[in-house]
DNA sequence: AATTGAGATCTGTGATCACAAAATTATAAT
DNA sequence: ATTATAATTTTGTGATCACAGATCTCAATT
């Protein structure tokens, strides 16, 4: 029998093509951490879990290879990227001249209904903070930064931006998950003054000082993992 | 019988897995500029054409998708992506934001032979300008930067840039082959100073001003294609 | 000449099989 | 008990088939 890579996966309901809703399952679990760096998956393990045939899962996990979140090893196996220093470095700055940018692109295309959205994910990310959760701190900080991103539909520095979370998010899960909580902040408030004042530069030099501080914290933990 | 997307391809010599040598196949002809924005493809007529099975080169090209060279349309046909002036900016700000960094990266990794091998393509650039060689203008426009960036194994970084020139060599090449060489100019003196200077940031600078240069002189273009 | 529509063909997607290389397990030898 | 070796299973890769939806062909009709 194949490895089981996971378990208890929401069946497929959606209309949409097999393998798409298998690449955005898939995405989902690595940027809400579920995948340890370092695992090795099998397209049979993943298949089965996701009770789909091989052929959608190994058309996801070629695309997942090629934005980086999954590498494949020494002789052809399957594994979640692992964190280098050098691709830290890189990470960061790819993230601080990207999303920045980004954000102050996006902020013009911030709505109302938009901004309520992120306001309410801040509270509920600031929530997750205190009561320790780490699991839904990653996922509402994600949601808050692409809540803004998402804004504008960018054809190129979204699923660019979108690749670097998916590079770095497995190892934030574990260098968070040993840390803790209390080693967290948040720093979006400036950010939804920014967008509540309709100010680019103050939005992007909120996100640029939010991604420093929170890559400057993991930084250290390179290489523990 | 299967629409031939192109003929005349190099047979297959390598020990490269098969996919493997499709994808670096078919990227050479996208940045080489040899696929017109528009076109559709086909994963039998590219497998005929390139003498393999369908299925190695359906691997790559869902690749490709995933980097934004090739484009899957309205009701699933495969096409070489089109610029838009959305994505011409988004490209632009990227290749300013990345490849001047890269630059300097890489520069202390630059010994005396990638020098020298630097300067040779600059001198055939500058022929093919001279000599109106189109074809041969992209080629070692791509050999000269790449050749700059591939000096640092930057593992984030370099497929990041390659996939933004897989975005935008086909449109690179419709321009410049309508326009003819006399428009275009070499920016690549200064880079290749800085590199004697050993000066990372003039070659950033130098980079740059490459960058902008070249892409002010596509812009005017854009959906006249 | 332009339009329509039925039949044939082509195309991407998913399923299944084959196979060699790698990994794992089982067995034997010291 | 540990190591060496043989047998078995697992895994990624490539090939082939099936199929529904899109596209094309081309004659019939207006």
């Amino acid at each position: 029998m194949p490895s089981n890579a996971f378990s208890k996966i929401a069946p497929r309901q959606s209309v949409l093509p097999v393998n798409e809703w298998v690449y955005d399952t898939l995405c989902q679990l690595i940027l809400h951490g579920e995948f340890v760096p370092g695992v090795t998956l099998t397209l049979r393990g993943i298949a089965e879990s996701l009770d789909v045939s091989p052929m959608p899962v190994r058309e996801s996990v070629t695309r997942l290879i090629a934005e980086g979140a999954l590498e494949v090893s020494n002789k052809r196996r399957i594994t979640v990227s692992q964190m280098t220093q050098k691709k830290f470095d890189e990470l960061a700055l790819a993230r601080l001249s990207l999303e920045p940018a980004l954000s102050a692109l996006a902020l013009p295309l911030i709505d109302a209904e938009r901004l309520k959205l992120l306001v309410d994910v801040d509270s509920k990310l600031d929530v997750a903070i205190s009561t320790g959760n780490i699991g839904n701190y990653i996922k509402y900080n994600c949601q808050f930064h692409f809540g803004i991103y998402e804004a504008s539909p960018s054809p190129v520095l979204l699923p660019i931006i979108k690749s670097l979370w998916l590079r770095f998010s497995p190892f934030y899960r574990i260098v968070a998950g040993r840390a803790g909580t209390q080693t967290l902040d948040d720093y979006h408030e400036s950010a939804i003054d920014a967008i509540k004042a309709k100010d680019p530069d103050a939005l992007a030099k909120a996100i640029h000082k939010d991604i420093q501080e929170g890559m400057e914290m993991l930084n250290d933990s390179i290489g523990k993992q």
